[in-house]
DNA sequence: CGTCTTGCTTCGATTTTCAGAGCAACGACG
DNA sequence: CGTCGTTGCTCTGAAAATCGAAGCAAGACG
């Protein structure tokens, strides 16, 4: 009947808490989190704007190489996860986004001496 | 002159600190590891080996879904990084590893609250 | 009006991931 | 020895995610 197949199959689930994800049925909020950050990209577009907002096409120049529908689809899951939102000055981390990328903070201290030890293996 | 394309394209790169990575020809750590970290499945690899070493087939139990050939992938990449090592009782955290995943406690933390703000949007 | 810049969409091409079958190596058992 | 069962892992075709680049509507500016 559908005279056209349904071409409508754009959109990936985003996860959120409570939300069955990739790899875990049990809703926990934690398998939620890790599925929404290891998406290529998002941790790394949330890493750069822990500085400040940033308008959409500066957030892509930082990101060299992502593509703009990408970002734009790392952009939407943020927001639906309340991760991010956008205002007047572009797209910035809310309240609970930057409790989130201070937990990240050392993280940077850490690969600095991941760094060190590679180069001594 | 090759007479047939070299089919042999296969491996992705492995992101290593001081290596130019997707996004980013600085070679900073950092962004070396946020792709190591950006990888399906990458994350959630690391958080099921925080107790303890695990089997290849137990972990990819763990991990309802993960094909083989993505864990494998992906163990090769953590392997490369030093966050990963194999032994007798299977897959483990290195120290560096464990270290790394101590950096991630908290998000259980903030992935609960995140669960209650949510129910309450 | 013309020209910028903005956020964002669309589309074909490429890369990554999936799902599952399958294989060699090993230990246990009889 | 032969036959299991399990292991880590590879292979393959197909599906999904991502890329890359062009393009569009809306707003600002002159």
């Amino acid at each position: 009947m559908p005279a056209d197949k349904e071409r409508e199959a754009r959109a990936p689930e985003i996860p959120l808490p409570g939300a069955a994800v990739r790899g875990s049925q049990s809703g926990r909020p934690i398998m939620a989190l890790l599925d929404l950050l290891g998406r290529r990209w998002a941790l790394r577009t949330i890493w750069e704007l822990r500085d400040g907002p940033l308008l959409f096409r500066a957030l892509q120049a930082r990101c060299a190489g992502m593509s703009s529908s990408v970002l734009n689809q790392r952009l939407r899951e943020l927001r639906a996860a309340g991760v991010v939102d956008a205002g007047a000055g572009g797209y910035r981390l809310t309240e609970d986004g930057r409790r989130l990328i201070e937990l990240f903070g050392p993280l940077d201290d850490w690969a600095e001496r991941w760094a060190v030890r590679s180069r001594a293996r």
